[in-house]
DNA sequence: CAGTAATGTTAAACTAGTTTAACATGATTT
DNA sequence: AAATCATGTTAAACTAGTTTAACATTACTG
């Protein structure tokens, strides 16, 4: 278990005795993935909040209309997770499938629970980790309104440059909500404007 | 300090004895605001998480054209603040009014690290409170991108019936993110609907 | 290495939602 | 009671972004 990347992450809120460390790995499933393999299925209970230690990951929601919709892209140093689904133990908005090979550390639900009493510093950990995840979720509201596509466009650009090379196009495109094609036409016009 | 309606909502997560109450109050900050008063300003460091024991705030953010977004409304058991702001006590990107006369109930910044250490349960409380509020803001993204403007308006006065009758139609339009002349469009399109 | 599937581009017709402006209504102030 | 202001409606012209479809390119797969 490749476990230094999530202790060198977690480092930087809490700090762990040797003890605890010993505790916390003997809790933790690591796992590999597959390009292409689902973490997560819409439908399915989520059992697990998942750390990546390496490769990337989309999470997705599948509309009425069947159209697909990108919420999050996660590499190394990310989580990934429905988390409404984790945390009420109902079924998931989200699928989460690995766009590369995947290596995961994953706190499981049902060990959780157990892991914040034995190590209570774990709830600050995760309300602080969640208290980011939350104001990331409404600043990219606020951009939602406040942005055109095209603004959106270059604001991801700029947040995510390496994600950007590592993707198909069609994946920003669902990611910004917009279409593949109306993407395209963004991205010839900024050419010109050059 | 009316802190029933608190403890009423807090005993839904955590127990606290009646010392663990007494030290919670004399940490707390009672305030009462008028109609229009403004809680926080964009720009500004938010230095309250505040619990609405009564009436009725609205959370917005102005974009760069000077255009204003309504994020989300808040009444009775509801939390209001921007969080992105108080936990890196850095300049919020949101204004909270009030819509009614309101009564809070406000933990300030200064003084929640130290609750944090007198009483560890409060860390469990708002780790499950803020995974909420995330869970909620997601569920709002999906919305946003799944639903026309006619399901969205739908949905809104499904989840909201009591603040549909409360408020301005356009503040309204702008939490649905589309301009009030399109919102009237649309109810009249459902009225002959039915 | 040929054939098929997945991805990306261009362009034309279309639609959801905006903008502007004129007018109606009710509430608040003088 | 008149005047002003905040809110809400209607309608026409407009624009940002979608849809469809044809074609180009890249990358797997047998």
């Amino acid at each position: 278990m490749k476990i230094q990347p999530l202790l060198d992450y977690m480092s930087k809120y809490i700090s762990l005795t040797d003890h605890e460390v010993t505790l916390l790995k003997s809790k933790l499933v690591y796992r590999k993935y597959l390009k292409g393999q689902f973490i997560l299925q819409q439908g399915d209970v989520c059992k697990y909040a998942c750390f990546v230690v390496s490769g990337c990951t989309k999470t997705f929601h599948v509309d009425e209309q069947g159209l697909e919709h990108i919420i999050m892209f996660s590499i190394e140093d990310w989580w990934t997770s429905d988390m409404g689904s984790f945390i009420t133990q109902t079924p998931a908005d989200f699928n989460v499938q690995c766009l590369e090979n995947t290596e995961l550390i994953m706190f499981s639900y049902d060990t959780i629970e157990e892991l914040y009493r034995q190590i209570p510093k774990l709830e600050r950990f995760f309300r602080q980790i969640i208290e980011r995840a939350f104001v990331a979720s409404q600043k990219r509201i606020i951009r939602s309104f406040s942005l055109s596509a095209k603004e959106r466009f270059l604001y991801f650009r700029n947040q995510y440059p390496k994600i950007e090379q590592r993707i198909p196009q069609y994946m920003i495109a669902s990611y910004l909500g917009i279409t593949k094609e109306f993407l395209s036409k963004i991205k010839s016009q900024l050419i010109i404007e050059q």
